[in-house]
DNA sequence: TTGAAAGCGTTACCAT
DNA sequence: ATGGTAACGCTTTCAA
């Protein structure tokens, strides 16, 4: 059906090899033929096989990355770095998208793992997926986990600075004056949620303020749910003055069920969150955030991985941690 | 390295074309043959070399999905259909960025052809993407156009309807009393943003007010150049008293630009604008916009893809074109 | 119900 | 400097 080399090394009238080694510029050939071979590929429209090629070399130059949201931009942001680096290397990006379930987290593992790319950029949906990482270091595929890591395997990481982050926003909190402050927190099934709950729950121990069981709600983004625990917390006989959202997802759907409650924030609500919002919020660059170089998680992700696959890494795993920035502005009163 | 079919042959005592069989569920084998290679597999780990199949039955059931930005919620929610239709009809999605980039664009193209996927779901950079269209038309590889059309190509297609679009916004602007209206638009050079400024002209003109050239600015994405564009504008001796922005991220540059003016949405100028924004607006709910579906852009994108592939085309080429949803907000004094 | 051989398009290896 | 042959892992075709 398409032009294959031979049809090539026919017309130029030459062997396969020949074409073959002007392809991929290897051994010693003369100029003549060179030109020759060139000029009929041009003219044959010829595009090398990249299936064959892996087949018989034993390595595709793909990497895959898996994200758990493509909506989120912490994601989009990362797969732009990745991708950056991808480039950079000499590898292709394989994208795919896990909505954080599960199941297509397994069934992506079974598509990286008969399309044989070289490597995976790897966020997981929680502890979970466990089972699906054994999978991969069954089979030797090397991967490097991102943004998330996950009890009982050991790899390279690119990590954000979680609990760090959750002490700073919420000793800012404290700062402000609040004493009452909620944590509207993640899935504990997920690492990233619980360092946050930690730091969280260290900072109020450290300002000698009391933690009370009540001010924790924990989200599993199911529909309808944060409404639920906002209005449980602010019915309280004494309500949080302050909310501190794990994420971004879960501060947009707080700060949507305070304002359906008639609750101002910050004027009777303060609210602060991990990781940026959308670009959009230019338009009113409101929310008190830890913000996350989600770019350069990419990048770094993409090379630790590369170094593994070419055996550059040390043998030892490597952990990158690479520590948020926190904004303060109008959403905690900070501005 | 990796299990094969002959691996799995020897272990079973029997023919790797058995084990082929049992894979493919296809052709009669015994049950008692059947489970044994099953549990062999199992047992041995194995894992179907996509490559080599691929390479023989000349199809890879891999789909293409090639978007301009990454970040703009138009394509991820498009991204999200495509996926969502490619998984339904039993393929795989392939997700890349072009970033607007003619260069990264044509190396994608590459990508694809040597790759052998199936088919290409393309949003164009614009016109001049002809000749990467042409390329992938001359190796006979399906595609179909998403978004924007090229002159010059024939071709399936989803597309929105610009026209219509920009007439109901520009309508809407006259009717809240505005007689001087500005066009923020995109490069001439892409399909949509010339629909949307016929529409803009055709409802002045409908509506017996003048067009102005003045009025008129053209943008390419260029840094800063959003803020210029509106600077003149503001400045002209009868400045515009409403903003119409042919998509998303020029509506965002617009409203910063206007507040770094110190002019207010809408008291000041009012604007409105082609495509949704970010979900983050639920803070603020607070743009009056011309929405697409984008979620079906990508969904009948794959199906008129896949039904091209599978021969179940109709011979004409077809064109598909969804309406927008004009959402009436506060940024036009629309509520 | 099962198997042997050929071939998909490429590169590695050994010749010449 | 160039070519022949085997191999990558699988399916198709034909035969038993």
């Amino acid at each position: 059906m398409m032009v294959t080399i031979y049809d090539i090394a026919k017309q130029a009238g030459c062997s396969a090899m020949t074409v073959s080694r002007v392809i991929n510029n290897t051994g010693r050939i003369s100029d003549e033929t060179r030109q020759r071979v060139l000029d009929i590929m041009k003219e044959m429209n010829y595009v090398p096989n990249a299936m064959a090629r892996s087949l018989v070399k034993q390595e595709s130059r793909i990497l895959s990355l898996l994200i758990t949201d493509i909506t989120n931009p912490f994601y989009t942001s990362l797969a732009r770095g990745a991708e950056d680096a991808a480039r950079e290397l000499g590898y292709r990006l394989l994208l795919a998208n896990s909505d954080e379930e599960l199941a297509k987290e397994k069934e992506y593992i079974d598509t990286v793992l008969s399309a044989r790319v070289d490597g995976v950029l790897f966020a997981p949906a929680g502890d979970a997926s466990l089972p699906n990482l054994k999978r991969l270091r069954k089979q030797n595929l090397p991967f490097v986990l991102i943004d998330r890591e996950v009890p009982g395997i050991e790899c390279d990481m690119v990590l954000g600075d979680s609990k760090e982050g959750a002490k700073r926003l919420t000793s800012h909190l404290i700062e402000q004056g609040h004493a009452r402050i909620a944590l509207l927190g993640g899935s504990r099934g997920v690492s990233t949620a619980r360092a946050r709950q930690a730091g969280y729950e260290e900072t109020l121990q450290l300002s000698g303020l009391p933690y009370r069981e009540e001010y924790v709600a924990e989200s599993h983004y199911r529909a309808g749910e944060i409404a639920r625990h906002v209005k449980r917390l602010m019915a309280l006989p004494e309500p949080p003055t302050a909310l501190f959202a794990a994420n971004n997802f879960l501060a947009l759907g707080a700060i949507r069920a305070l304002r359906d409650q008639g609750l101002r924030v910050p004027e009777d609500v303060a609210v602060v969150c991990f990781d940026e919002l959308e670009a959009g919020f230019v338009l009113d660059p409101f929310m008190t955030v830890a913000a996350q170089p989600a770019y350069d998680f990419g990048v770094l992700g993409i090379r630790l991985l590369v170094d593994r696959i070419q055996g550059k890494a040390a043998e030892d795993w490597r952990r990158v941690v690479l520590p948020p920035t926190v904004h303060l502005r109008r959403s905690s009163g900070g501005t």
